[in-house]
Order: C-alpha cells, then structure tokens, then sequence
DNA sequence: CGAAGTTACGGATGCCGTAATGATG
DNA sequence: CATCATTACGGCATCCGTAACTTCG
C-alpha cells in the first residue's frame, strides 16, 4: 500500500469516479493512476470501484470504508506536514479562509488586520462563495476554516463551532414614513416593499420566519447575496432593506437610517468549521481567538474531539457567545 | 512523505532509537534507514530525533508529535488491510490472542473449540507471557487482543474491557486438617505454608491485600504462574494451595479438595484488551462475544471510541459482568 | 465515432544492499 | 577499539509518461 495509491483512489472518488479527472487534477496521467488503482484492488484483495463496461459508477461496500478510512490516513499525512512547519523555526505558513461576503466585508477586517501585524510571515487566503461551497472548500481541505451563517447542518466532515449572536437591522432611505414610528412591528415592515438577502444566505431563513410566525409574507422585490447591493437598492428608493446589523456603517451609511429591529427576529447565530481532526497551528489558534474571544486552544480542542452533536452543543451551552451589537 | 519512512522513524523509536535494531527487525540494511530518515526529516524540517554525537538518544518535541501521527496512520493502513480482507470473499484470517496460561488452560479452551467449528478457515495463534509482556504484544499490533487479569493499568494504548469476574478456591490435599472446619478465616489459611500465584499474576496483588487487610502475612512457601504447578506443589504437601476458581477441575482434580474462599477477598476482574483504533473484523467480534457474552459488536464499538477511563467505567457499570463459578 | 479505461513499452527516478568512512564512548 | 550512524556507489525494481488498444454509449 502506497500513499500515492490512496491519493488517486481518494481523488477520483472525489471527481465523481473519473480517472481522467482526477489526473488532470494530480498533474499526471491517467494510465498511472488506472495501474496503480488495479495494482491497489490486486494487493487488497478486493475490487475499490464498481465497473460497468470501462466506466466507473461508484464504490463497493468494500471501497466506501476504504475510501474513508484513506482519506483519515490522507488527512494525518497533512497533519505531519503542518506539525513539522510549527516545530521548523521559520514561522510562514499560510491561513485559508472561507468565508461569504458579509463576513469578509464586515466581519473580518479588523481582525484580519491584527492579525497580520502579528504574523507579517503567514500568507492570508480568502475564498468566498455560498454558504454551502464555503462549507465544501473546508471540508476538501481547501480552506482551513469555514465561517458562514447557514447550511451548517450539512456539514458532517467540519466541526462548527459558534462565534457570535446577532441580528438585524431595518434600512430606511433618508426620508421615510416609518421613521416616525416608536416601536415598529412585522406588519408594519410587511407594508413597504423589501430588499434583503437571497435565500440561503445570511441568516435569511430565520427572517422568513420571523415574518410568517405573524401569518405575513412581505413583498420582497430585490434579494442579494451582500449587503452593500442591498444598501444601493434602498438608496435607490426600491424597498426598505433589512440587512445583518454587522454590516451596517454608521459613518459611510450616513445616507441611510438604520433601526434595530432585534426585538422582531430571532437571533442568528454565526459558525466557524474546521475539518475534523486537522491539525492546528499555533497561528490557527490565535485566529480563532481573535475571531472570538470564547475560542480559546482548550475549548477549541475540546470541540474537535467530540464525536455527536449533542457533546458539542453541551460543551458550547456552558460558554458566553457574544452578542454582535451596532 | 512515503510510508515506508514513517515505518522506519516508528520501529526506531520503538527500538529504543537505535537504528541497527531497527533495521534486524524490518530484515533491511541500515544504511536505507539511515538515509530514509534523513530524507524525511529534510523534507519536513525538522529533525525528528535527538542525535548526540553519532547516536540516537531521544525524540525532539516535534519528532514526538511526529511519531504519535505516524503510528496511527500506520494503524490505519493495516486497518485498511483488515477491510479489504473482512470484504473479501475468502474469510481466512488469523486471530492472535495474548493471554496468560490461566487463561489459555482453563477458561479458553472451550471458547476457542466453538470458536474454531464456526471459522474453520481462521488461523489461531496464542501468545502466552506475563501480563506484562502480554499487554506489550496487543499495543504493538503483534496480537489482536490481550487477556489478563493483572497490568491493565500499563495499557494507555489499549482498550480494556471487562470480561467477568472471579475469585478463589483453596485447594487442599486429600487428607488435611482444615478440611473439617466450616467457616475458614484468613488467620485459618495463614496458619499453613501457602502455595499460590507469583506476584504480579492472577490476582495475586488482591490475594495479599486480603490477607494484609486482616494483619496476617502468610508464609508462601512456593509461587508460581501457573495453577498446575501451584497443585503440583499441593499435592507433594508443600503447603495448601490458592488458586483462581477456573483453575479446578472437580473430576482431573479429585485427588484434591477445593474450598471455596470468594467470602474472604475480593473479586477480580479479567479483562481483554484491544488497541486503540483498530479495526476488528467480523469474526473477531464474534470471538469477544463468545468469550463474555456482554461484549457484543455495539459494546465493544462504543467502548472504542471512549477517550478516557471514566467514559468506559461509566459504559460497563451499566452492564452486567458474569461471574466466574465452579 | 468519441470518450473513457486498460494494456504495452521505454526511460528515468529512486530505493535497497554492500562496502567504506567517520565519529563516539 | 568496538559500536553505531553516515556517505558512496552500483544494481534493480518501480513508477510515470507516451502510444496503441478496447469497449461502451
């Protein structure tokens, strides 16, 4: 058994059982990685791929627990490399961040700015993307870290781990009837057309709610996958936007009026994922903490450790998550 | 990074960080290892091992990670073997079992008889030693798993898992004074020159503690580690004998009398042990379920997967432990 | 007939074994 | 001076890349 050889098993399952795929992928040829796959099912004993004429359809029962069990073994050979950079004197290496864009936006800059003049050596990387190709990137190993609002549920080879709290706030142009109100309720948001975030993202499934628990549904005539495209819809006149209260700026908004609106809307919780049993640098850590401040090595540790869903929740119910607040 | 190389750094380390025994024990030059490891340390950047002069003499503090990693991703890549044999058509095998001789004479044999009707096929080996050397043989992945009463506390690699409880039988020659008195003491069998266990087998540590409890040490005229010596020693009337209940057998043993004695000390515990993470095969957990009829596939799973020694306490205190009777 | 995997073969790399060297206690 | 790790070097296996072949949609 060669580690190569669970490389190419472990990537073409990964290209959707395409040999041709997943050399172009490893900067090789095919026929290599078709040899070694036979020479590893010779050795083993048991057929990996299920072959329907000279076509990959899927694995064996066999090649499902071998697939898993090779990708551990592939992930631990990374963890080597990532503990010998922590212990080699030279203090570069670089951090992969996966993230959307409200938290690349509003989020992260000043922590991603503290955290470069404290590691000037380390290389930053940032993926955006969906929510659930956030997800994807850190469970391939892409990212070391994914961070997104959503789509947590279906992230079974990530631990999550809960950074902050928030909610959100109303966007009102300059001049606008509802500012006159004292305390504004569903309804009379549901009374103005809405611009606010495409399903999906940024938490907008617990707005939805948030709406429909008062049997309302409001005229929603824009979605964005950001805020700042919201915000430009708004100062258009378009609809009253409702946006995460992060990414509204006190300063550069100035044209706009922000109303908390925390009172309507359940709270929506923001998670950082990291692959289960990667190994951590020491930088890796301090990210964490910087990001949020209750992620400390021993919490952190604890979380990825825990094998169900419950352990993590208990573990995570005795910490204070804060509160992201305007 | 190549397998082979993390083979090497593991059975240097366990070699006691001479390469030369390293290299005897993996039938290869030297000169290859030597080499292998340099070049994994080159390619790592770090220096895995603590060279003082031309002599290994330790782990550096990466080199220590390094090692931990290594040994589980070679755990893996044998259990990867495991997988493909246990889906593999044929089902031969081999099951390699440490025990002790109490073990391997009187409580074995007609487990192993049922075991090897069901799976004609699988190749048996028995490894027999000390508690010690036993609990050495199943961490080094020599046997598949260890039987003993004594050492389990030396077992960090391994998981221990209770298998039933047991205690003493006095054996008596035919004719013998202590045959007539009803209710035998401790200061009763102190009176006699003993033959029993040597110290560190068979409950003999819980042995001494019961007759310590009571202010008596005893005179051990002969020790053994085994019970058929103990009974040979009984019967040239050297002394009376202790033995572990399993040990008698009413009819080989007639020329004996055996007084039951589990009312004057505790009960021991004989437990099994597997090494931590590996992967068993189906006739493997076959084979713990016919030893101790508890220890079914879910048991033994969860049991694996416990992280610490209160989380396996908490497992098996919910279960029934057989007693061992005569 | 095109796309995909397998077989065939040549070249180069890399590993292992023997022998020699260097360093240490 | 004996022991042990490292260096030097040659043979050999292995792996990779190109090219031809086969099979299925």
């Amino acid at each position: 058994v060669k580690l190569q050889q669970l490389r190419y098993i472990w990537q073409v399952s990964r290209q959707g059982m395409s040999v041709t795929a997943a050399a172009r992928i490893l900067h090789t040829a095919q026929p290599g990685i078709s040899k070694q796959i036979l020479l590893l099912e010779e050795e083993l004993g048991v057929s990996i791929f299920v072959r329907s004429g000279k076509h990959f359809t899927g694995l064996t029962p066999a090649g499902e627990k071998i697939l898993e069990v090779a990708g551990e073994i592939l992930l631990q050979v990374d963890n080597l490399k990532g503990i010998a950079k922590e212990f080699s004197a030279d203090d570069s290496g670089s951090l992969s961040l996966a993230t959307t864009h409200t938290q690349s936006r509003y989020v992260l800059p000043p922590i991603i700015k503290s955290f470069v003049e404290r590691y000037p050596q380390i290389n930053l990387h940032m993926h955006q993307g969906s929510p659930a190709q956030i997800i994807e990137l850190a469970a391939k190993g892409v990212a070391d870290f994914a961070i997104a609002t959503e789509a947590t549920a279906l992230a079974d080879e990530l631990v999550m781990m809960p950074c902050y709290r928030w909610n959100r706030v109303l966007l009102l142009p300059k001049v606008h009837p509802l500012q006159e109100k004292k305390h504004i309720t569903h309804a009379d948001i549901a009374a103005y057309p809405l611009v606010t975030y495409v399903s999906g993202f940024t938490g907008r499934a617990q707005l939805d709610a948030g709406f429909s628990e008062h049997g309302l549904s409001p005229r929603v005539v824009v979605t964005a996958a950001d805020a700042d495209v919201i915000k430009t819809y708004v100062r258009l006149g378009i609809g009253i936007g409702i946006v995460a209260c992060m990414a509204f700026d006190a300063e550069k908004d100035s044209d706009l009026q922000a109303v908390d609106i925390s009172h309507l809307f359940d709270f929506s919780t923001t998670w950082i994922g990291v692959r289960r049993g990667a190994y951590l640098r020491g930088f890796m850590y301090d990210f964490l903490a910087g990001f949020a401040p209750h992620l400390t090595q021993e919490v952190v540790r604890q979380a990825m450790t825990c094998r169900t869903q419950a352990e993590l929740e208990e573990l995570f119910s005795e910490l204070d998550i804060p509160l992201h607040q305007r």
